[in-house]
DNA sequence: CCTTTATCGAGACCAATCGTCTCGACAAGT
DNA sequence: ACTTGTCGAGACGATTGGTCTCGATAAAGG
């Protein structure tokens, strides 16, 4: 990541290596071991990049971060179709918390909450992906309420919070990990729940 | 807050005064409107206080916030004994989830968990917070356990996740609220998976 | 072709802010 | 009375987010 093949110019229009090396690089920083600083001039640096180059085309650095965690984090987890509510739950929230509890992205997503809450832009990319989240793990709630699986007197927004928020309690505090027995008691724990 | 009767001084000993001041002032500064700055110099001047006041008795920035935002928040919510799990922990959810959700306190415990995730000091007082917290909700679902409202198979510890996970994952994505009517249901949610 | 135009890498520059250090004043301890 | 530790005030250095400028480069467009 440092200093080896120029990246070669593209004139007039925007350099989409330029923008994948500060978005690798946003990362790549952020999982480096010891109190590494994140700052603007140490992306730009890495990347081999202009600061203007940055500031062309995101509006803070938390816009960069939050950008750089939605590639990062934005591994689709596939929606399951077991056929029952526990056994979807089960295989979304074993795929959600084995990405979001590996080391490297756990970092990321603990960077990218705390900058979210100081600066509005990512502010705002985080609610959007926030809701994102949501919707998909809701729609496997739903599904199982026509299935009969869900009492009509459960609120799903609720349950989608209770998993989520398991997660980034986790994260955030680390005071317990993320991992598939965990991820496999919350799918039981919540369909038990909801009938 | 601003200049008014004379703080008297106290010689060779700490003035309590003083701490009071600051950490009031902190928690003031965090409430106002706007994007009001909350840095070392705006507390010290509105508590009218010398930097070096602050940084003889706290190691840094993060670890004010942190013991403001502890004696704000520090509201003790009772424990509640009204029988059943159930009870016990809508009373409980109720009470966390209004003190929690009020505006200053909720804007509080934001930017304390925001800070606590780049000041070394303000992450160890939050998980001992975070951790006292805890132990509080553990202790009435031990209760509930013990009276076999809780089966064995349950794990407390994600359930306590689970409650605390949702205030968290609310306030700081504020998404939805936090008021009774979702602490009675988590309170029923969490009572029905627990059977 | 040759001019215009937008991006690029590099870095000077500014403002905010954290944290350190110094200073004179003051009062408790002795 | 002398020593000692805190107090309020503020200068100071270092870091960092964000702006601005500069020369180079290559696409666009007649």
């Amino acid at each position: 990541m440092t200093g080896e093949a120029r990246r070669p110019h593209t004139g007039r229009r925007r350099n989409e290596a330029a923008r994948r090396a500060i978005l690798d690089v946003a990362v790549d920083l952020l999982g480096r071991p010891g109190d590494t600083p994140v700052t603007i001039d140490t992306i730009a640096a890495a990347a081999g990049v202009g600061k203007q180059t940055i500031y062309r085309w995101w509006p803070s650095k938390g816009a960069v971060l939050l950008e750089a965690m939605a590639e990062h984090a934005g591994t689709a987890i596939p929606v399951p179709d077991t056929g029952t509510l526990r056994g979807d739950l089960e295989a979304f929230l074993t795929a959600t918390f084995r990405a979001a509890g590996e080391r490297l992205t756990a970092t990321v997503l603990r960077h990218s909450m705390a900058e979210a809450q100081r600066d509005p832009h990512a502010r705002e990319q985080m609610r959007a992906l926030i809701e994102t989240r949501r919707r998909v793990l809701r729609g496997i709630l739903e599904r199982g309420r026509e299935r009969g699986e869900v009492s009509a007197g459960s609120d799903l927004d609720l349950m989608v919070d209770q998993a989520y928020g398991v997660l980034w309690y986790r994260i955030l505090t680390g005071h317990a990990p993320l991992d598939d027995a965990q991820a496999a008691e919350l799918a039981r724990a919540l369909s038990a729940q909801a009938g």
